[in-house]
DNA sequence: TCCCAGGCTCTCT
DNA sequence: AGAGAGCATGGG
């Protein structure tokens, strides 16, 4: 397991295995970090700026403290979780084996809720370009300054908006969902921290009282941020990397991961440049 | 120009 | 309950 060092500002994880931040940062879960000329990572996550790069085997993250880390990023990185017992178990299949092998370096992110949801309600029938345009704007014009960017805008601020207050963000028919989604969680309607203590198929059903959420937000939400890891969000990639890998069906063995197998997958076919 | 993007809603059988 | 059109916008 890894350890955490304080370097004057900085925290240093010695150790981290299977932890690759491009991996990790750059495989569609997460949409606000951007990578510098220095191969540093920078991103805002719950209210706080972060800038982390890799040096070594180690992850060093720049200025930040202990109390940070213990209350934020540790978790949001998924630390705790020891992800090569569970690349251990994937072993049992080849396919699942070979996939685990090229993403080895991925983390499930725990990420906010709110901003989970609002990104993929953006996400739906769009780029991925476009998809982090939109949700920097929404940040730009709704969110508060903080360091190097902005917050993610609150749930109870974007519900006191209207469609037309968001034409700034330029998200076409995504805009009322949004207002949908932020007027439910705002007003409790839709409690997104209960849902990480329900099943997944209890998770599912609520998010998807929201106008603009169907099955494959629901289920990114609830890998994404609510800790529900076996989740497998099947967008038209994975269907189709599923049908060729395994015949459509996930091996047994990877029940309880299910999500951390679909991004091993994504990774794999996408890497291997899988004909599919 | 046209096509499509990591879906969803609505409508029509 | 399953299929298909339409959706806003902009990048390739």
């Amino acid at each position: 397991m890894f350890n955490v060092i304080v370097n004057k500002n900085d925290l240093i994880i010695k150790n981290a295995d299977n932890f690759d931040l491009g991996m990790t940062l750059d495989c569609g879960q997460a949409f606000r970090w951007t990578i510098d000329e220095n191969n540093h990572w920078k991103g805002i996550a719950f209210n706080k700026c972060l800038e982390i790069y890799n040096e070594n085997n180690d992850i060093v993250l720049k200025n930040t403290d202990l109390e940070d880390f213990n209350k934020i990023w540790k978790h949001y990185f998924d630390l705790s979780r020891d992800y090569s017992k569970i690349i251990e178990l994937f072993k049992q299949n080849d396919i699942l084996n070979a996939a685990a092998n090229y993403g080895n370096g991925i983390r499930i992110l725990n990420q906010d809720p709110w901003e989970t949801l609002c990104s993929f309600i953006i996400s739906q029938n769009n780029n991925i370009p476009r998809i982090k345009g939109i949700i920097e704007r929404l940040c730009q014009n709704f969110g508060e300054k903080c360091g190097f960017g902005y917050t993610f805008p609150t749930a109870e601020k974007i519900a006191l908006l209207t469609v037309d207050d968001l034409s700034v963000l330029r998200s076409g028919f995504r805009a009322k969902y949004i207002i949908d989604a932020a007027q439910k969680v705002a007003s409790g309607e839709v409690n997104l921290e209960n849902l990480k203590f329900v099943t997944l198929g209890e998770a599912r059903e609520e998010l998807m009282k929201i106008k603009g959420v169907g099955p494959k937000v629901a289920d990114c939400v609830s890998l994404f941020s609510l800790e529900h890891f076996n989740s497998f969000p099947k967008d038209v990639w994975i269907k189709r990397a599923m049908d060729v890998l395994f015949g459509g069906e996930l091996p047994e063995i990877a029940t309880g991961y299910e999500g951390i197998a679909q991004q091993y997958i994504f990774y794999y076919a996408r890497m291997t440049k899988l004909q599919i």
